[in-house]
Order: C-alpha cells, then structure tokens, then sequence
DNA sequence: GCCAACGTTGGC
DNA sequence: GCCAACGTTGGC
C-alpha cells in the first residue's frame, strides 16, 4: 500500500465536502507526473492526505482513501468544463481520475507553517521550495507522523491549550 | 531538439 | 497582488 497527499482547493471543493458527499471522483487533475501517479501507482486502498491550498491557511485537512483506481475523466472532453481540454476526447482521453472516499477530518488541521517545525518532516515534499505537484507520493512514515502531529494538536487543543 | 515566451501554481 | 518556480508551447 502506498500513501499520497492530495492537493484541493476548499473554495472548489474541500475536505468539508469529501465528509458530505463520502466520497468523490478527484477530476480535474491537469499535470502529466500527477496524472501519471494516479495511473500508473495509485491502488485501491491506498491512503491519502488530503491538503487544502490556494486558501488562508494552507494546511493538511484530513485524511481518504483510494476506492477506485484510475479512468478517465470525462471532464477533460467537456467544453463546458474548466479543465476542458480540445486533446482529449472519449476515444482518446488524455487525463484520469481516482475515486477517493473520505476516512477522516482532523479536529485540527496541520498548516504549512506547522508541518515544517516538524524535524521528521524535513524531507517531505511538499515542503521542498518549488514543489507544485498536486499529487505526491508520502512515505509511511511521514503519514504516520502527520497523523500523530494532528492527534497531538487536537488533544492540546481539547485540553484547552 | 533548443529555448524564449508565455501561462499556471500557490505561498506570502 | 506579487512573484518565484515550474510546465507548456511553438518558432526555428
């Protein structure tokens, strides 16, 4: 099993929605090495964070799972839709999606800022300058580590500090 | 196949 | 809104 983090925008569609709905396919996705992740590595089962950007906070939200592997997106030959694209076509579909189930909200999410105090979460990519890509792989020993961080955060937060 | 110009992402 | 860092496009 492997483990991604999941870039979204909560003003498009955030981990608020995933919860609502249970689970969602992840359309839209417009970059080759992502869409190639979700083809070529993304497995059934496999985890996920979920990670809201282009927001006030930027911050690790939650968490998923994979419940579908790779198809195409239809979105991709729907000129009424944003991710439009006039190379793609049902014959010949050029982008993918998964489908992800939602599995968890963090009581408290884990922003950018936090995540890089985090010594163990050095080498995370996410946190390397330059770093765009809206599908990345996660160790597993970094997801572990963000999901203790958000434990820790939610408790001292439950204790009121 | 090079590379300049342009577009996009996304934190700040 | 700025702008750095990428990715894509297209002329040659």
């Amino acid at each position: 099993m492997r483990h991604w983090l999941m870039k979204t925008e909560p003003s498009v569609f955030g981990i608020d929605d995933l919860q609502r709905k249970g689970r969602e396919h992840w359309d839209g996705v417009r970059n080759y090495q992502s869409r190639n992740s979700m083809r070529d590595d993304m497995k059934l089962g496999d985890r996920v964070l979920v990670y809201h950007s282009s927001t006030d906070v930027p911050a690790i939200v939650g968490t998923g799972r994979i419940v579908r592997e790779a198809y195409p997106d239809p979105s991709s030959w729907d000129p009424d839709s944003e991710y439009f694209d006039p190379k793609s076509g049902p014959d010949t579909p050029r982008w993918v999606m998964v489908d992800v189930a939602f599995e968890s909200r963090f009581a408290a999410p884990l922003s950018l800022a936090e995540l890089r105090e985090v010594p163990a979460l050095n080498g995370m990519l996410l946190l390397k300058k330059g770093m765009r890509l809206s599908i990345q792989p996660v160790t597993p020993a970094e997801f572990e580590v963000v999901l203790q961080q958000a434990e820790r955060k939610a408790g001292r937060k439950g204790k009121g500090g």
